[in-house]
DNA sequence: CCCGTAGTTTACGTTAACGTAAAGGTTGTG
DNA sequence: CACAACCTTTACGTTAACGTAAACTACGGG
């Protein structure tokens, strides 16, 4: 059974992003597609970091903080050590999260409120 | 009954974050400080743009961003075409901050899930 | 054989959000 | 009065994340 492969241009077009953005995140080290002769070649892994990548963007990360998730995740380390540093990691990670859940429930809540003002705004005039 | 006032230099200090970085926001029109002779005085509601900045920085809005919304809640126009504009504009916002919800709920999963690996690895060797 | 479409590399340009350095004013304290 | 600790303005420097342009190869269709 031979996995489904992507084109550059294909990938671009589905995450609505560029074909010079995704080979940019090759350069930084974040992608590493096959080739067939001088084109790129994406497979399904491919397509999930960049999908983790758009996710990140939306999220404010940076490109070096996507490629610190990425890499965390595939630590195959087996060392004591090693482990200690990514549940660490991902204690930091989970912090963040959890500090932007916050922020945006209240700005959900400040938005509510000025919609409703708005709103009886134009009903009172 | 006189208002509480706020250094630059406090103010940079309760938000972590730098003098020059204050000023900067002067400078792109988020915030009007009051001066005393050349000093900058910030009253609370100076106070709060900041806080909301910082807030939008955490989420990943760019100060152009966070301006529209500062804008946005300082409409005090009666105009029925404008209140049509600032509900639209609530719309989107909303739907940036739904998304983001989802967003980091999917990556607090991945930890999760990530996490227990790491700890059953743990336990195993 | 020419055209259009999609891919490639190399390299310089651009924007946001400050950092950093220079050069100086003001105010309280030993 | 010197100094430390604040504040000020002006201005050039820096980094991330691509945009954009040039110049090229490969391929299927008319």
């Amino acid at each position: 059974m031979t996995v489904k492969t992507y084109t550059i241009g294909g990938l671009a077009q589905e995450f609505d992003t560029t074909t010079r953005a995704i080979r940019f995140y090759e350069d930084q080290g974040l992608i590493s597609p096959k080739r067939e002769g001088q084109k790129r070649i994406y497979n399904p892994s491919d397509r999930v970091i960049i999908k983790l990548i758009m996710r990140g963007k939306r999220l404010g990360f940076s490109l070096a903080e996507s490629k610190e998730l990425l890499e965390l995740y595939n630590s195959a380390d087996n060392n004591q050590e090693q482990h200690i540093r990514v549940i660490e990691q991902v204690r930091i990670s989970r912090e963040r999260l959890l500090q932007q859940q916050a922020d945006i429930e209240m700005m959900l809540m400040e938005l509510d409120e000025h919609e409703s003002r708005v709103i009886t705004d134009m009903k009172t005039s």
